[in-house]
DNA sequence: TCCATATTTCCAGACTTATAGAATTATTGT
DNA sequence: ACAATAATTCTATAAGTCTGGAAATATGGA
């Protein structure tokens, strides 16, 4: 992943309106939202939606399908994992401590794939 | 974590100069930098390297420690990991799917402590 | 006190972003 | 063709960011 890539994510989540609506079409996983109702959701005019809706698919975050009438938004998790892995690796490249707690952190909801047993 | 102190974060990360100065001073942990000296390396004017500097304290990811004549500047690692969570369990609440391949992802460079045997 | 060093604050200009009203484009049904 | 629905693009305004020259502030040494 190129730095400028990454800068274009992070100027994208910068924004409260926009990290709302990554959130919400994460929680939307992987139905995906039309974006008039993204727009109704958050109270945001749909043209000013829009306006965000295009930052963050320029980012790479978000991916727009259109679906009959509607232009339905999802996710792009993948995307989100590789600008989070630029990020920490950056910052962990070296020094362990920094993301031992971490992983700590996130491994009880994110349990590594085990044969099921316990 | 806020999502205000977050948003700051990111905004803080998302410009080019800023990033290359957290960059250099996570890799200079725990040492730290001079003002002086990051402006010099990064080959920018002192006084907007000083308005850099001043968006990534206010973020909370770096801290000026006066020194002598000289105030030097060390990465906040705690609070960036304390972003680096937000982010990570806004998208892994309830999709371990992500990130099980990142924390797989970073594994191998921060091994989890283990007594020395291996 | 006077000077040099290190950094910040003040200020202004150029540029970018956020917002939303109005108009436009695309799709579907009658 | 016409109307209704869904979303975007056009446009303008207000607000914020980036940059760096000039001035100001802090520190230490002679």
């Amino acid at each position: 992943m190129e730095s400028e890539a990454v800068i274009l994510a992070l100027a994208a989540l910068a924004q409260s309106t926009r990290l709302d609506v990554f959130r919400l079409l994460v929680s939307r996983e992987p139905t995906g939202v039309p974006a008039g109702e993204i727009a109704r959701e958050l109270a945001v005019p749909a043209n000013t939606m829009s306006a965000h809706l295009s930052v963050l698919t320029r980012a790479g975050l978000v991916r727009p399908e259109r679906r009959s009438r509607s232009i339905i938004y999802r996710a792009d998790l993948e995307h989100f994992r590789s600008v989070a892995t630029f990020l920490l690796k950056d910052c962990c490249g070296g020094r362990p401590e920094v993301c031992a707690p971490l992983i700590a952190d996130l491994t009880p909801c994110c349990p590594p794939k085990e044969p099921a047993h316990g």
